[in-house]
DNA sequence: ATTGTTGCAAACCATTTGCATACGT
DNA sequence: ACGTATGCAAATGGTTTGCAACAAT
């Protein structure tokens, strides 16, 4: 039974479009009229990461980061400098990842892989 | 006119051999006899960022992880129950991270993969 | 009435900074 | 003595949590 909240956020989510910190969601939902607390903004953003139902990851200056993420499983390239970030197509990583699950006897192995670099902009 | 400790930094690191938070290098280094401050191992993991001699990114709980550059690295299969590790082979993963780094013009990219799985005894 | 949701304020915790002490030259 | 390096303790700031008021059924 999901608080309406949630739903909130994640309409607020897909309106930015891009990555955004909690704050600077908040900030942007009360620009937008919306009467939402900072708690609630932190607890639907948990939520909804929980569901698996948004990317979290993390800026250079340690904040999280939130962003809506397609069914499919991607990962993320991500400059160092400005933050540019873009999603990766991983199908040669799902491919490894079940290679050396089956190798050790693994099982239900999930992956995390990140990419960290510097864009051509920068 | 570089103090002393961040010479003594950098060798833990290098002892360390992979990530390390400021704060299990200060453990760790304490563990080994050196009498060391906290703040003084993030100033010169400061300073040792600065002069570009180590790698920060951040790990999903937020602390900031060094490693000093040009390490040749290696990647973890984890059990996430009785915590066992393998040490992995990545050749596949660096081929695939350098083919993403050209297709998008990014340079110096580095990248972290962790599988998280059940092992075979448990 | 009971259960779940919200938001304020306080707690948390990694990291940074102020400042007084200790060191090197 | 001078300038630098160090570490304790306090400050910072994003995030989390305790709790009491509040809404929904």
């Amino acid at each position: 039974v999901a608080p309406k909240s949630v739903g909130q956020v994640r309409g607020a989510l897909k309106l930015f479009g891009h990555f955004a910190s909690a704050q600077e969601l908040h900030k942007s939902m009360q620009n937008n009229g919306a009467k939402i607390g900072l708690t609630t903004v932190y607890r639907s953003l948990q939520t909804l990461a929980d569901e698996k139902v948004v990317d979290v990851l993390r800026r250079l200056d340690g904040d999280a980061l939130y962003r809506l993420c397609g069914e499919s499983h991607h990962h993320h390239l991500v400059c160092k400098r400005c933050g540019r970030t873009v999603e990766i197509e991983g199908g040669a990583i799902e491919k490894w990842a079940r290679a050396v699950e089956s190798e050790y006897g693994f099982r239900d192995v999930d992956h995390t892989v990140e990419l960290l670099g510097t864009c051509s902009r920068c």
